[in-house]
DNA sequence: CGGTATTTTGATTTAGCTCAACAGACGTGG
DNA sequence: CCACGTCTGTTGAGCTAAATCAAAATACCG
């Protein structure tokens, strides 16, 4: 059984001068839905928008507080989180630098229907929603941009929706594992490194299941040398017989 | 115990000719994306949409076939399936006139990611995706309505996802009857007849479950008094008690 | 009136939840 | 740098909601 090794994960891949105005500019040039823009519209976009660090842990937003800004991952990563009533909470999103979140929808009570947390430390560029909408109003290539991540986070939600009622709890955690590893996974010597504070509280209230049920699956990955995992780091090091568990590919 | 009458469901709301060039106009007014346009710009709209009618059954386009259509629903009501390799199929959504569906992301491999279906005759207004996008960018206050309308979409997509891993079949049920009672939902002798062909089936395909527990629990509402329900067919006689049954709200 | 699709009800089985207790990692303060 | 407390992960043992299997009853359609 290979022992646990204290956590592998790169700490100094967020360093706090990422949130200078500086690279500000190069960082608002990687939103996938910004990159269509000319310099100097680029130049007067960055004006509008406000940038705040935040510490892991920090809560951005909560759910249910009246919903003003739209905000944009510069760098670190944001947990999107859905409470109940009764305490249990699931995971919405994981969102990596370029992607928004928080408020966009004019329709309904401008609420935020989700917690945004900071998942390692992260700088997070904010505009407020009507005037982000008339920047879409003024950029329409940007609002089509727009709307297609947004329609692609909508299939994904629907993908979700079916494992949920269609696949066994182990499925749906190795389809999380390998959609994470795509999104997060760094080469390391452990294999694939998630580069992200990964708990199995965090893995569990992504599939919908219990902490116990999620370390017991990751147990039985780890002893199938699949994985290498320790506390709030997971690595992949065979992707090929991760994907080999599921059904379709 | 009340006996099952025939079915209620007034067949006589889709008529034939609402397809008719005649009502083109008008319908197109009543998408939510579109009644910001001026009327002559709605005309210019109007004659790039192609459209088609489709008897309760047919199936508009299946999941896999690559996507080339936008479609707004002109009247009736349309099925959003999707399907697992092992036959296993959920119901997304069911669309009413207005809605739209079919390819809008320009992302992805272009494939329609669901099945569409005619749940009752419909009529169904067709464009390209490309020209559709196009048009987003001649009027951008219609993409931002898009957006608006996707966001909310995706927002009910993951509040699913928080009800199929925190709720009971039972809530799962009686949420998605007052969904679609809001919805579908119009005043008769049977109390509120939701104006649709609902089946056993296609309610458990909702919430993730068997036909056998949906039927169990539509037996259990049925005694209560709390609806009245037939072969295709669901009334809810008290809102009330059946938004009781719920833990918020 | 017979045939088919839908719905209902019962009996059995099981995946995953819950409760419970322990062990390993982290970090914090002396 | 070490000892202690806390947080995170592991493992075990029942328990339960809901799936599955099976079969009868009802509605609709020609």
């Amino acid at each position: 059984m290979p022992q646990k090794r204290s956590t592998p994960l790169n700490k100094r891949s967020i360093e706090k001068d990422q949130c200078t105005i500086d690279v500000r500019l190069a960082k608002l040039r990687m939103v996938p839905f910004f990159s269509c823009l000319e310099m100097n519209d680029l130049e007067r976009v960055n004006e509008k928008f406000d940038v705040t660090p935040f510490t892991a842990g920090d809560t951005i937003y909560r759910q249910g507080e009246s919903a003003a800004l739209l905000r944009v991952v510069v760098s670190g990563s944001i947990k999107l989180i859905r409470r109940t009533s009764d305490g249990k909470e699931i995971l919405l999103d994981m969102l990596k630098p370029g992607e928004h979140f928080g408020s966009l929808s004019q329709l309904g009570d401008n609420r935020y229907n989700e917690t945004a947390t900071a998942q390692s430390d992260s700088c997070v560029m904010a505009i407020g929603s009507r005037e982000f909408r008339s920047l879409l109003m003024q950029f329409p290539e940007v609002a089509v941009s727009v709307l297609s991540i947004v329609t692609d986070k909508l299939n994904h939600a629907r993908e979700k929706i079916r494992h949920l009622t269609t696949l066994s709890v182990e499925k749906r955690i190795v389809h999380i594992l390998l959609t994470l590893c795509d999104k997060f996974g760094e080469e390391s010597r452990h294999g694939m490194l998630l580069q992200v504070p990964l708990s199995r509280k965090d893995l569990a209230d992504m599939a919908g299941t219990s902490t116990e049920t999620a370390s017991r699956i990751m147990s039985k990955l780890q002893q199938d040398e699949i994985i290498e995992s320790g506390r709030q780091w997971v690595a992949i090091k065979d992707r090929e017989k991760l994907s080999d568990l599921l059904p379709d590919h």
